[in-house]
DNA sequence: ATAAAGTGGATAATTATTATCCGCGTTATA
DNA sequence: TATAACGCGGATAATAATTATCCACTTTAT
């Protein structure tokens, strides 16, 4: 039981976008060389991006992808929406409907519980958002994230 | 990113064993069959939860497993804690590193907010145990208990 | 002695995740 | 208008995690 790595590439990524000028846009391909991530597979990543409304893309010679939405209005948490998807951590099988010879469903105590731990967990991940974490990001590594910046700088197109 | 359906399984197995009379012991086979579960794999899972301290088992012929803590001290976190092990939801890639070009670690910002998280959810798994789990069992599916109640008498040996 | 259990290791089957490839649509620009 | 740089989507492969099986072994009641 281990997120997907894609999770973090997503933050990062969309960290890295969150420094580009407005109209600038940032080819996928350079993101990911930036992360450290494979090309093609992180590209399928950038869809889901894309299509949960996080990211835009722009096709053709000058494009690239950007930001939708504002900084302060992406939480961490629609980023693992986003890429992991909707499902909940815990499924239940159903054991306790065979244990107990039980017909209708909606009743696993365990599935109430889990549930409840997971809403508890998504609350954290609900209160950061891209705004606070790049923040954060800034007051501790300012004169990394100026190199940063000038790296998005030469490889932006606009 | 599931959860094991040996989780599910292991809280459900630890449930029978709880209702098993003191000394009587229950074979793993038995367990697996009421619960619908692979015979081999689940004698792995019964081994974590050995391993675990939750449960003892009896070699020999009228061997089987049985209950080594009071219901009240088995936390469904400790099940889960058992067949998933110690490690976190959430395991950087060091994808920070590379992109801020930092020699030293203990920095990543996603780590520590996931950290929370999942802290959080713990928290929920930890309030709950076996014996508050049985009690609402009991109250609502009474007389389904009372058969395998009935199941049980007849698998366990002393 | 024997049979019924658990134990541990090796291994296979299945499923989930990560990665690659390729042909296509879009768009700036030469 | 041709071309090159990009994103898009489907098919497919490689890798890793999870689930499952088998077997030789120890323990113990009868
Ligand atoms: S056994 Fe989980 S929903 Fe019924
Ligand atoms: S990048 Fe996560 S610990 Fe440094």
């Amino acid at each position: 039981m281990q997120m997907k790595t894609g999770v973090e590439q997503s933050v990062y990524a969309i960290l890295i976008l969150n420094m580009l000028p407005d109209k600038a846009v940032l080819p996928g391909e350079a993101i990911s060389q930036q992360l450290g991530a494979s090309p093609t597979y992180f590209q399928k990543l950038l869809r889901k991006l894309v299509s949960a409304n996080l990211i835009t893309s722009v096709p053709g010679v000058k494009g690239g992808f950007k930001l939708r939405k504002k900084a302060e209005d992406i939480r961490i948490y629609d980023i693992y929406l986003a890429i992991e998807g909707q499902q909940s951590l815990y499924s239940s099988s159903g054991v306790m409907h065979g244990m107990l010879d039980l017909e209708e469903e909606g009743c696993c105590l365990l599935t109430d519980l889990m549930q409840e731990a997971e809403s508890s967990w998504q609350t954290v991940l609900k209160r950061q958002t891209i705004a606070s974490l790049y923040e954060e990001i800034n007051v501790g590594y300012q004169p990394k994230v100026q190199l940063l910046q000038q790296w998005i700088k030469e490889k932006m197109v606009m």
